[in-house]
DNA sequence: CTATGGATAGGGGAAAACCCCTACACCGGG
DNA sequence: CCCGGTGTAGGGGTTTTCCCCTATCCATAG
């Protein structure tokens, strides 16, 4: 039970899904040519005329790399950015763009683009920039996947229990957590073995783990509204 | 014993130095404008006419940020921040240039420019930005400090200790430590307990956060060649 | 050669943690 | 109205940790 599906099949979801580049551009010929060069070198495309268009999906794709143009009607590039990132999407973007000024490449980067291409640029360093996006987005997948993980766990504990590990996290033993919380420490053990059976952990310190990697990637909400 | 200064005046080193704001500028008149408006408001300023003339500094600022040109006689101002960089300073740097290209402001922000200002800019702007990346330089050397009085701790260690220490850190009991270390639970306990005396601190949780911190700025060797 | 420091190991007792049990008050749902 | 979940608390026994002691082996420094 590792929450993934089949390897025999690549699920459509998770660390190991298949990547899905997507496509953002206002001009036919150019959308067109860009799917045509990605599909090339195997990679599942979704083409969208306008940032808006893309951003109206219910679902964003999780393993992946956004292409899109600067200049559009609606949305521009860097705000098409901004909407992901409230959107609390971790996809890479790739920029390019024909009329590019210093200001916007700067407020790109800025915003997370992991490059700013201007055209006409080499097919192969697009292609390249795809490969280690999609690549990056596998590992920040792997670990909302941990993350996710972990708090599905913390979630199980009642308020108490949560408590009593919180404080147990820092280092203190039963006795000192007793005093902190204002129980008997004869409660504190009765928390404290509940939440480490619920927690399937052994120690202080795989709580004080669990508790870390639970709270790093709090933003990632387990690619509720992903795929 | 903090290892700080006097807060009386202002230490020359550590988190709470005075900030010193590093003018490269070739153009002699761009400099001197740029360190009067940096002195405007209070800051120290060390101006240098080219970037290897900085670079030749035996001892770099901590506290502060690098305010180049890109293009100067020598060393670029990409270059730069590719030497201040491959120096593990960790000093922001701003880049203001007059003639500005998309590919430059892309590869200086993706070498961790804090930004990429045309010329003519406001100097309200550049000001706020100084202000941003001095208050960043001070979290990171805060973090370093933390850091560095860790891994000093942990050196006093001997290398079994250490051992102990890490294995311990991973949440096993002395009984389990025994086995992976293939000693006697007697010796762990000795390890353990001289260890514990030696780092000042009382519960597996916090060797692990001590070995946590000690690793997580290792690339900082405390300010050595900084100040 | 001896002194020192580190790694190894054990004895023994006090303290704490760990794990089984019961118990009761409270509160909300069937 | 009783039942289940939760927070509270204690008894009692086993295991582990914690802290004092001694002791041996070995390598290195003086």
């Amino acid at each position: 039970m590792t929450g993934l599906a089949d390897a025999a099949a690549p699920p459509a979801f998770g660390p190991t899904a298949a990547p899905r580049i997507v496509i953002v551009e206002d001009d036919a010929a150019m959308r067109d040519s860009l799917v045509w060069l990605v599909e090339s070198v195997g990679h599942e495309t979704l083409a969208y005329e306008s940032a808006d268009a893309f951003l109206a999906e219910a679902r964003l794709p999780c393993i992946g790399c956004v292409v899109t143009d600067m200049r559009m009607p609606g949305t521009s590039g860097l705000g098409l950015i901004e909407k992901l990132r409230a959107r609390q999407s971790l996809l890479p973007v790739v920029v390019i763009t024909a009329f590019a000024s210093v200001r916007d490449a700067v407020t790109a980067m800025q915003l997370g683009a992991v490059n700013f291409l201007e055209k006409p640029f080499h097919d192969q360093d697009l292609l390249d920039l795809l490969n280690d996006a999609v690549a990056e987005t596998r590992d920040t997948a792997r670990a909302c996947c941990r993350a996710r993980a972990a708090a599905e766990r913390l979630e199980t504990l009642t308020a108490r229990e949560l408590e009593v590990m919180r404080v147990m996290a820092e280092g203190l033993r039963n006795k000192e957590i007793a005093r902190a919380l204002d129980i008997s420490p004869k409660t504190v053990e009765i928390h404290r073995q509940r939440a480490l059976a619920k927690l399937e952990v052994g120690s202080a310190v795989e709580v004080h783990r669990l508790l870390e990697t639970a709270t790093d990637a709090a933003p990632c909400t387990a690619f509720r509204d992903f795929s």
